[in-house]
DNA sequence: GTGGTCTAGACCACA
DNA sequence: GTGGTCTAGACCACG
């Protein structure tokens, strides 16, 4: 797997969990329709608590990123990067007006925000054919 | 004030409070130099505590977004808008791309994010004079 | 512990106990990776508030001195010793600055002065092995 | 007069008051004898409270580097440099020792500090004849 | 009147 | 169990 866990983080680890699997999915590791580990799989593989990978995939799942199937394991979502939740584009607004806010806060122009936003899409895009 | 606290967030309540001052910078209701009210002011207004005031306070103060001074109480920084920390561009790359990676999980396209962030920049910007 | 809490002095109790931790630490008592008591142990051990030992504690995490772990307590970082902030040389020589102009003020010269350095760099150091 | 206030600083007014006193006198900007400014004009000179400045003066006075009179005036004293209090001795290992400690755990070797400390001393002195 | 410190005690999220 | 958040109320230093 291509995650990394920081025990240091101010992130909790189901939150960097699940922002890393979202990240892999992105870039292109994570297929639609991919099988994702088990539970019990990952966390060993990570060292860290059963429970925390069990949160990390139920928030995915409510996200409808991913599917949970007692008998089938967890998949990466068929759907995932074609179709959105209902209210996505209001969360996403929210989260971008902060984003921008504490940027603009900072010096940070528009043009150079917007490179940086169409730079980390390519660098992302680019590879997931 | 244009602050509204929302107690049932997710988020906690000192983080609310930062995230719309910020805003409320990047949108020009509060210009650099200009006095934010007391900790205990705005926690009485607010109808919170005032550590929890205090803590938000603090958190931009260590931003570099506010000054805070014992005795004169609490200015926004002159030099915000246009004097960003030594390591800020490393932090907020890493936010955007969380951010793009989750968007894309959602099926946004590079475009329809792009043009996301530019109206919302305009939208702050064109008041901010 | 070794740490002891002076309820009179002028100094506020959160930076006598981050300064005695840092003691701890260059004298060889805590080493890096160590665990630190926790907030609520250390705070009936030295019979004050735990937000007191919460403050000095993150103002040590600030620092980059230490770890703090929601559930898995806190740790002496494993980079103590070995890695310095990147500010931390100019704000160390400000420090000394200061407490060398009182130095001369007060008469002290500069090879007594040195030779204090020496002294207390070797008796610290000599135990850290 | 070369002192200089920052309203921002974390640090008090009249604590920077009378640090930069002493750093003129260490670096011979100010000498033995010479007086001082008058509570009244340095306060209008700074631009800031006379009570400050009043303070200021009051802990030089009591650390024994200048010399208040009412009807002469401020003066630095004519034994500093030369004499030092009873306990100063002792005050500044404990200062020095805060700040070893604070440097080993930064990863400062001993060598720099005291590179760093010899250069600030010669820094100071060399202009002070 | 300002923010800072300290205490006390509650509840919550994480793992 | 851990630390984090929030509340409540006291006292102090600064200017």
């Amino acid at each position: 797997m291509f995650i990394r866990i920081d025990l240091n983080s101010e992130e909790t680890l189901y939150s960097q969990l699940s922002n890393q699997i979202k990240y892999g999915i992105a870039k292109g590791y994570l297929k639609p329709g991919e099988d994702l580990p088990s539970v019990r799989g990952l966390a060993s593989e990570l060292g860290i608590n059963l429970h925390t990978v069990a949160k990390a995939y139920n928030r995915l799942k409510e996200e409808g990123i991913i599917n949970i199937n007692r008998s089938r394991g967890v998949k990466v979502s068929k759907q995932v990067l074609t179709n959105r939740g209902t209210d996505y584009e209001t969360i996403l607004h929210g989260k971008i007006t902060k984003l921008v806010s504490e940027g603009i806060c900072h010096g940070i122009e528009k043009d150079e925000f917007m490179q940086m936003v169409e730079k980390i899409f390519d660098g992302l895009e680019g590879e997931q054919k």
